[in-house]
RNA sequence: GGGGGUGUAGCUCAGUUGGUUAGAGCGCCGGCCUGUCACGCCGGAGGUCGCGGGUUCGAGCCCCGUCACUCCCGCCA
């Protein structure tokens, strides 16, 4: 027999009873009875029910073990007793009636439970991540977690695309991201870096004559952490082909996110057809640029309405061209009540407030004018009963016509309500998507039971940069700009798109990507426009600069957040719950106690001394 | 770099307008228990209330500072 085990805790069945069984595992729960006493012993396959009598010679050692002891169980598959059967378990028709047991590793009083789900600190979780793991749904989310990047793989590899490696120590990139360095021994005083992404590799690898390359990728970047954003490292699927348009790259993609958001899905509906959103089009309508189109809402501009109205705050904001106002539709939410809580959330984002217009049904004929009793205010009211009429102090200002018509613009009915943001576009289209968010989760217009994919397109080129007074690139310098050459030579920078885009799944962005700009004189001029000179370009990118001179193909490809796609299909909303061995929010691994100083040694041989900021 | 939240037993948490000896559940230790599967019952141990200072006759509670964790903003081409 194995030293260790016949079968493991997940594999015994009736049709076993009779045999003799070796198991090991960790004792997951033990219930003693004095005269009988039950040890659920557990493994990475399943649970089986280990019990003693003090007719066995084991009785005696199995009364001292305690939970996650690590034990090796002998004795004989039997039935369970007429019920006593349990149902939940697969092993749950039989028992192993030990005879012997050893302990093969005794555990302390532990400071997480394994047994049971309740939640604890993230402190707790990372110092014993080991002991978090074993528990069912970490343990679950890892296998998991493995599970789609092998259908990464297999459906990478079905589109024709092949793996590939690239070097972790590489150069610094000048764009973008904080780099991680590492000092080098062997050229003191010079760095490498760790790669932000393998995004110059793997145009380089079309470059030397590949096709449809693919990475599941590390990535560092040394940024602050966000709960959907893991400090220091994560994975890309990386990929790119070469003589390609965006349709090609859209063609190749879609069909391995949907089949693997599918296969993962667990009978949640994915997006079968991608919708195609022009990044412009996204942030009117949704406030963002990875809109969570599982919220129906649509935001409308309805400026007009207030133009020269009654509503002096809005028609005096909107004397300034710049200035629009845009209504967040809110079906149902016409009550006095849901309208106040949408106001003092908007107060506690910070805003002034949130105006809105509510709608209902006139219940008697109404007709005349109401004068304020301060007399500053005249109120003109004409409606008959079962009407719809709009309420609310902006209805009040701006009358009844344009009231009306701002119902008939949003097609909203009586019970509804719409709110109202409204300034300098720029500027409050984040609080108006959160506004979109906020106005459809609490009014349960979100279906949270499905996975809505989208393409996010033409994205601008160039964005100006308000902290360095200049052009700047807002996505990726390397990306091509629609136009080409000509566009960069003719047309206002700033009016420019790139042929650039994101994936967006439920208010996330999961991917990333672009056609590439694979012609020099391109490059020069877009890198030109936002203010480097040609010798910078050379110097910064040489390799790439280089390669370009050389016959280079065109070529795109794509970038999609492993982590991310993980923990939307494992139902999560934080990283670190599909991550194995995570850093802390202070990018600490406080498991194995990184980073942590470096001895004299090390740092006298990389030619490093330390300069620490005074406390 | 900035803002919010949290910090009380090994763990999860409660703790009144500031008032006697700071509690509960789980876990741990001891005892009882022959069919449980969140086993049950009885008993016990276990606390610098994150740390430092202040106000007060009196602080877990109020004030100031500080540290840790977490969420967010900045940042993340």
């Amino acid at each position: 027999m194995h030293r260790y085990r016949s079968h493991t805790c997940g594999a015994l069945r009736s049709g076993d009873v009779g045999a003799t069984a070796r198991l090991s595992g960790w004792c997951h729960r033990i219930r003693d009875h004095g005269g009988v006493l039950f040890i659920d012993l557990r493994d990475h396959y399943g649970l089986t029910q280990v019990v003693v009598d003090p007719d066995s010679p084991a009785f005696k050692l199995a009364e001292t073990v305690r939970a996650e002891w690590v034990i090796r169980v002998d004795g004989r598959v039997r039935n369970r007793p007429e019920g006593t059967t349990n149902a939940e378990l697969p092993t749950g028709e039989v028992e192993l009636y030990a005879t012997e047991i050893e302990v093969l590793g005794p555990a302390a009083e532990l400071p997480l439970p394994v047994f049971g789900d309740i939640d604890y600190p993230e402190e707790t979780r990372l110092r014993y991540r080991f002991l978090d793991l074993r528990r069912e749904k970490l343990h679950k989310n890892i296998m998991t977690r493995g599970a789609i990047i092998d259908a990464m793989r297999t459906k990478m590899k079905g589109q024709g695309f092949f793996e590939f490696q690239t070097p972790i120590l590489t150069a610094s990139s000048p764009e973008g991201a904080r780099d991680f360095l590492v000092p080098s021994r062997i050229h003191p005083g010079t760095f490498y870096a760790l790669p932000q992404a393998p995004q110059q590799y793997k145009q380089l690898i079309m470059m030397s004559g590949f096709d449809r390359y693919f990475q599941i990728a590390p990535c560092f970047r040394d940024e602050d952490p966000r709960a959907d954003r893991l400090p220091g490292e994560f994975y890309q699927l990386d990929l790119e082909m070469s003589f390609v348009e965006q349709e090609d790259v859209f063609a190749a993609v879609e069909p391995v996110i949907t089949g693997v958001f599918e296969q993962f899905a667990e009978g949640k509906p994915v997006t079968k057809e991608w919708p195609r959103i022009p990044y412009a089009v996204s942030m009117r309508k949704y406030g963002t640029d990875k809109p969570d189109l599982r919220n129906p809402l649509e935001m409308q501009e309805v400026s007009e309405h207030f133009r020269g109205s009654g509503f002096k705050v809005f028609a005096r904001m909107l004397e300034d061209p710049k200035n629009e106002v845009w209504a967040i539709p809110g079906p149902t939410g016409g009550s006095r009540a849901f309208c106040d809580r949408m106001n003092s959330w908007a107060q506690g984002e910070g805003q002034p407030g949130l105006g809105y217009i509510m709608w209902s049904q006139a219940e008697h004929d109404l007709k005349g004018t109401v004068t304020f009793p301060s007399g500053r205010q005249e109120l003109r009211v004409d409606q008959t009963q079962g009407q719809i009429v709009g309420r609310g102090p902006l209805a009040n200002n701006i009358g009844p016509e344009r009231t009306e018509a701002i119902r008939a613009q949003l097609g909203l009915k009586a019970g509804d309500a719409a709110f109202f943001v409204a300034g300098n576009p720029e500027k409050f289209v984040k609080f108006a998507g959160a506004a979109r968010t906020k106005v459809g989760e609490e009014l349960k217009l979100v279906d949270f039971d499905r996975f809505e994919l989208a393409w996010i397109v033409d994205f601008p080129f160039y964005e100006w940069s308000e902290e360095d007074k200049k052009v700047d690139f807002s996505h990726n310098p390397f990306s091509m700009p629609q136009g080409g050459l000509e566009a960069l030579k003719t047309q206002d920078p700033l009016t420019i798109k790139a042929f650039q885009y994101d994936i967006a799944c439920n208010g996330y962005e999961i991917a990333s990507g672009g056609i590439r700009n694979h012609r020099p004189e391109a490059m020069v001029k877009a890198f030109e426009l936002a203010g480097y000179d040609e010798e910078t370009v050379k110097e910064r990118f040489g390799g790439m600069y280089r390669a370009f001179q050389y016959g280079a193909p065109p070529h795109g490809g794509m970038a999609a957040g492993v982590d991310r796609i993980v923990m939307l299909l494992c139902g999560v909303s934080n990283l670190r719950e599909i991550s194995i061995f995570p850093m802390n929010q202070q990018a600490q691994d406080i498991l194995m106690g990184a980073p942590s100083p470096a001895t004299p040694k090390q740092l006298r041989e990389l030619h490093i001394r330390t300069n620490l900021p005074e406390k």
